[in-house]
DNA sequence: ACTGAAGGCTGCCCGC
DNA sequence: GCGGGCAGCCTTCAGT
């Protein structure tokens, strides 16, 4: 007969599988990290760079955007001459 | 002329490269698990069995000794009988 | 006249007083795991010993008897001999 | 006479005793963002402020004056008209 | 009630 | 060999 616990065998294998797959491209980006190592780059620094690349910039700006009028409320000096700006323009609207 | 930094952008790319096939595999796994989720499979116990799984089999019975032994200690009442008799075996010795 | 962002002021003052003194809490925790490895302990085992302590009871059992259960359906050797046994009676009455 | 096992009960102890503090902390948290909400303010929000005030100001800037080098080495537009002319310069001189 | 997201926590890798 | 920094996982929270 067809046994029920097929199926979460099945799953596991799948699964089992498929992290093995994502534990070899991990052994390759470290090996990729090595090799730029070896030719003098700062790895620290790239694992930065990659982070914020993958950051999507757009999403970013927009969240910053939001928040800017509560920082004002809160009377915090935003980051920027432009941000202060801004916030001046929004206090005397008020 | 060759530029240097071209050796530092190829770096990024292979990287970046990579981990896009590791998200890809990333996503590949919660489907499965959403998957078996739908076929009436506890998501969290999978985890934990393939945790289990890939686990050296000797650390994760070493590790569960050390778990009784502490409870013992406690006062608490271990998991297993076994467990139990590994515990006063253990403490006689000492 | 009375401003109405200094509610939000007085909201966000109150939550960040708050969340200082959790940030104090979870340094003492650390330095007290510091210190239990100091006298020789396992800290991995103690962390695993809290959350267990944590957990009710009835749900630890319940999950514990669901991992063994997929375990046996794989074919793995349950942990425990009662576990096996269990696990037989189980699949028994299903 | 004094038992060793003594010493694991009591770490055990002051762990917890610490670990409830910090829930607690935690529900007077949750009660404040209910509060607010039920003010008209938007909780997400206000918890995303909160992190932003959380991070240190001066290392993101850091941080961020670090990336720009690498940024312009891989020919990626700056966030800022700021950074564009910084990156312009870097080239020029190069 | 489930799904998606955010924050906190654990395990891993690197440098000291 | 240890401690710090970073990525991945898990849990909790808002939204649907």
């Amino acid at each position: 007969m067809g046994k029920p616990n097929d199926k979460l065998k099945a799953f596991v294998d799948r699964i089992e599988r498929l992290e093995g797959e994502k534990d070899a491209l991990s052994a390759d980006i470290k090996e990729v990290y090595s090799e730029a190592k070896g030719t003098g780059f700062d790895t620290k620094t790239i694992r930065k760079l990659i982070g914020l690349r993958r950051m999507d910039a757009g999403k970013r700006q927009e969240q910053e955007a939001m928040l800017d009028l509560y920082m004002a409320e809160l009377g915090m000096i935003a980051d920027t001459p432009l941000g202060q700006a801004a916030v001046k323009a929004k206090q005397e609207a008020a």
